[in-house]
DNA sequence: CTCAACAATATTGTCGACAATCTGTAAGCG
DNA sequence: CGCTTACAGATTGTCGACAATATTGTTGAG
């Protein structure tokens, strides 16, 4: 039996860096199951790695927040709660309507342009979408993250990028919370926008945080229905 | 040469955790100044502990923000900068806004208990305060930190008193930013338990983002003025 | 039959050594 | 004289082995 490849498509920095970027996307779309207990030993075999390395992804992964480690006992995958997810939405709405805020101040025209670009391609692929929202949710990720960078506040961008975001695609991918308002999600997205490049970062902040918790409420009236 | 003790005190529970929770305070309380380049071998041997134990709580503290590890070069503690530091307040804004918003909904009668009493606490010490805010960055801290608890949002929980503060904790200590604003702070922090007590999560929040902003509009101004 | 103490097993925490990579210096060349 | 290139030293990345701890299964007493 022999360990597996990890991405050689990758530019190889380290091997416990390969390790966590290759876990960190099987937790995230649920190849390893949330909940899993992890067996350092098991794992290590299976990418031919020493444990040494592994647990140094294993510890990235935790101060993601998608593993949680206690000692002497080891660590498993994140369970998913309702909670959890209301509770994230939660803070998104606070991080992502201040990051809209800041871009309306801070944004450059490259971030518009690119703004603008994915606005309209993200147009075009609604158009031949009649029921499936298959790529929606990948796109509407791209926007939230482009809006981020905008802020140009290192501190909020790292917060949501790296480590808020992936939270959130475990759970789109593990509970698929694919949003079934893509129309409406478009046109908010697009008053955002506009909102930025008005300069009127009161106004965009409001919009976002409007946007996302139409979000959460949907999410929260679809889980009381299945109660 | 013997390596030195540490912590006996705490409820020892692995090398690791104690390696970071004792660099942790070293790096916060500047002993260990910022900028400065770790050498592994050289703090192995500082604690008698091995390297593979000490790059463990290095990692933590990476995660923490307040060191940069870049692969085949090493860790450096973190830099201070200006604008580093309003970077922080902004997000601060919007994570502790939020999190008033939340603590007015649900907050326990213990919650409003122990903010009171800090209250009690916190304003008998300004009594005895004439210029000297010695203790008031604590207090300020403390009150803070209990109203984040207040929110019942795990996720904002940890993103702030496990994260965040340690931050600003390192940036009080280092670039020295205790309000000069005692009392003025001292009623704001009235009026925002005020307004969680009453339930109304609106103007919870647009007070304690009213208050952050005004300490961050205090250090921008501070630091134009030694430019 | 249930519960508690104990032994066996497996897993995690810790360590020291080796291999791969970077930093700084000095020599060689244009 | 300045720039590139080879070398030496040191540091980081990776590995396998040992010790400490938790978990599981078993046995015996009540």
């Amino acid at each position: 039996m022999e360990g597996e490849q990890l991405q050689a498509i990758e530019t190889s920095q380290s091997l416990a860096e390969r390790l966590f970027v290759t876990l960190r996307g099987e937790i995230v779309e649920g190849q390893i199951a949330a909940g899993t207990k992890i067996s350092e030993p098991e794992l290590a075999r299976r990418f031919n790695a020493s444990r040494g390395s592994l647990r140094e992804a294993l510890m990235r992964l935790e101060s993601l927040g998608l593993l949680e480690r206690r000692v002497n006992v080891g660590a498993r995958v994140v369970e998913l709660s309702e909670r959890g997810l209301l509770d994230l939405y939660e803070v998104r709405e606070a991080l992502e309507g201040m990051a809209c805020r800041l871009a309306a101040q801070y944004h450059t025209d490259e971030d518009l342009t690119e703004l603008r670009q994915m606005l309209a391609h993200h147009e075009k692929q609604e158009g031949l979408q009649a029921g499936q929202a298959y790529f929606q949710p990948e796109g509407d990720f791209d926007f939230h993250f482009r809006i981020v960078q905008a802020s140009k506040n290192d501190l909020l961008i790292d917060t949501l990028c790296n480590r808020l975001y992936y939270r959130v695609r475990m759970y789109r991918y593990q509970l698929g919370m694919a949003s079934p308002r893509a129309k409406r999600a478009f046109r908010e997205h697009s008053h955002i926008i506009e909102a930025i490049e008005a300069g009127d970062g009161e106004l965009a902040e409001l919009l976002m945080r409007r946007h996302i918790r139409a979000s959460r409420n949907n999410i929260e009236k679809k889980l009381t229905r299945d109660h």
